[in-house]
DNA sequence: TTGGAAAACTAACAAGTGTTAGTTAGTTTT
DNA sequence: AAAACTAACTAACACTTGTTAGTTTTCCAA
């Protein structure tokens, strides 16, 4: 492992614990025993961090979704492959998860503008799945936006909870998940 | 409106769009046409808003599962009452929300643990409820804990995209999220 | 009209912020 | 042996932070 890997892995843990704004150089430093200033000789800035981070995971989601987008199935077929790959993402790196989903606001607003329309485009390619299932017939006939934002709402809130060392495994929560989603709670 | 309640509406709404630490006394103060200073005439500190803000909706949510447990119920009215006064309660001020749901963290440790402790109590009586419907024999025998953090996610996102001036009312945004919940996206 | 509280002000504080400059010791390449 | 590179350091800069002290203005009830 590079300084510089272990800076980043160091930082980001830090910024899921405390937040990306309070989360100070000197405080990534004094975790990897240096001073602030020894930092930039192994990264630009603070905000590299975020960006690398948010646009890293940004670009992994992409990746999965477009490769079940590329290949012919039904719709059942391709949420259930969206949600374990976008599970499969999420729960690789919580820390990264973490300042991918809640502190991408700080990104300087050119990177930000960046990420909102990339995210907003990984959303039209779930939502084409939530359409093409209404289109075959078997999906219900609702509002795709909504059933998409909370689809997703629920996925990404996985790494909340999501423990490594914990009993359910990544493949079982997106199966879970899929189950959930495509056929609710109640029995019949 | 007391000059009170004004600067914490309007710091609320500062602290939606740049954050709780982004948000800087002074940035309050001029938003409200004074100098820092004098904001504290009115509060006794910036923790206060978020304090205030956060044990504020952390009661009404509470208010509204009590009321719902207390009646008798079969699992399914209970879920779609408990959902209703959720969204309810979430939309009803949309910068104290997102304060509620994302900010908490930079509470003090002592206030956070309370925070912590009360938003568990809530999840407990949300779970209640979904392992009622199973005792009823009405819900699939899923995770409660899981089904409940799903269920959650999904209902606290809504802060995050509801529009008042929209087209979608708490109401109906209640039903539709009642309806997924329980009977899922697939047709049958 | 006046007394006093309420609410604003100015000035300052101590601490912390990200970052740059300049330097140095140790290692690698030429 | 000389030159270049790497990665650390100390010191400092310019600025922002939440908050307090002390003072002045505003405003309303008596």
């Amino acid at each position: 492992m590079t300084r510089r890997q272990e800076i980043m892995g160091t930082a980001l843990g830090l910024m899921r614990n405390k937040g990306y704004l309070n989360t100070s150089m000197r405080d990534i430093a004094s975790a990897v025993n240096m001073e602030a200033a020894s930092l930039y000789n192994h990264i630009k800035n603070k905000e590299e961090i975020l960006t690398n981070t948010c646009f890293g995971l940004a670009e992994a989601l992409e990746l999965g979704i477009k490769e079940v987008n590329d290949i012919y199935f039904n719709a059942a077929e391709k949420l259930k492959m969206a949600i374990h790959s976008h599970i499969t993402v999420i729960t690789q790196d919580l820390n990264a998860s973490h300042l991918f989903i809640h502190e991408w606001r700080h990104l300087s607003e050119a990177m930000r503008n960046q990420f909102i329309s990339r995210r907003d485009s990984y959303e039209k390619e779930f939502r084409d799945i939530v359409i093409l299932g209404f289109e075959e017939g078997e999906f219900k006939d609702v509002d795709p936006k909504f059933a998409t934002l909370t689809i997703l709402a629920s996925l990404n809130w996985v790494s909340e909870w999501y423990r490594p060392q914990g009993e359910m495994q990544p493949k079982e929560i997106a199966e879970k998940l899929t189950q959930f989603i495509l056929s609710g709670l109640q029995k019949n």
